[in-house]
DNA sequence: TGACATACCTTTTCGTTCAAGGTATCCTTC
DNA sequence: GAAGGATACCTTGAACGAAAAGGTATGTCA
């Protein structure tokens, strides 16, 4: 079934991640968990467009990750860098910048 | 070059021409202008994206086509169906809630 | 004659989201 | 001590769909 590319959701994940992640590191698991909450259940997104993104943009230097053992078990915590703070106010330009269009588009007359 | 998939802007196309459609019969080429006007020139699509997203929604059932010459040229002009007004609809609540988690998101206290 | 606006269209590219699947450890319950 | 669920990481494959670039033809104006 595979629903891909649903509506208005390109660019949304990067966007949140960075959002999150420049208020305080958190490693993947609770990114997935961390979203749903923030949004007020209203974006969920799941592990397997998390990690690609994260690795996505740690390659891009827009991201620094850190191994921690937490009980046994291995977390990978993700902060922001400079690089990344940068991507993230370009980003929100972008995005007030199509939801300012939209808006305009709807709040338009509705007559010629 | 060929910068696809470019941050925000899936499912916008769609949204903004039955938008526009819902209010008035159009013509592609006037759509190609138009968005850009009303959306105070946040948003600017091509013929190459306005086109093949007609079809699709004429081809879905969304829209009516009928042909029109005008000064020797020949127009195409779109109207919304009942069908295109549900999906229009369906879009819109579709946006409001990706827009919310956003502004969810944003609007969150900054330290945990 | 040339240039530009109008008006339609198609082809190709390629980035991205998503579902599904895979591994392994820990904790709780029976 | 077996089973099941939560935690935690990850990859692969498919499909969508926006964008750029290119193509055709007519009208208008200098």
């Amino acid at each position: 079934m595979a629903q891909t590319n649903p509506p208005f959701m390109s660019g949304v994940p990067e966007l949140l991640l960075l959002r999150l992640l420049e208020q305080q590191e958190m490693y993947g698991y609770e990114l997935v968990k961390s979203i749903k909450t923030v949004t007020g259940d209203a974006i969920s997104l799941g592990e397997g467009v998390i990690y690609p993104v994260l690795h996505g943009l740690e390659r891009a230097g827009a991201l620094k990750a850190r191994r921690k053992s937490v009980g046994g078990r291995t977390r990978v915590y993700y902060s922001v860098t400079a690089k990344g703070r940068a991507r993230l106010e370009r980003l929100q330009g972008e995005w007030a910048r199509i939801e300012s269009g939209i808006r305009a588009a709807f709040d338009a007359p509705s007559h010629a």
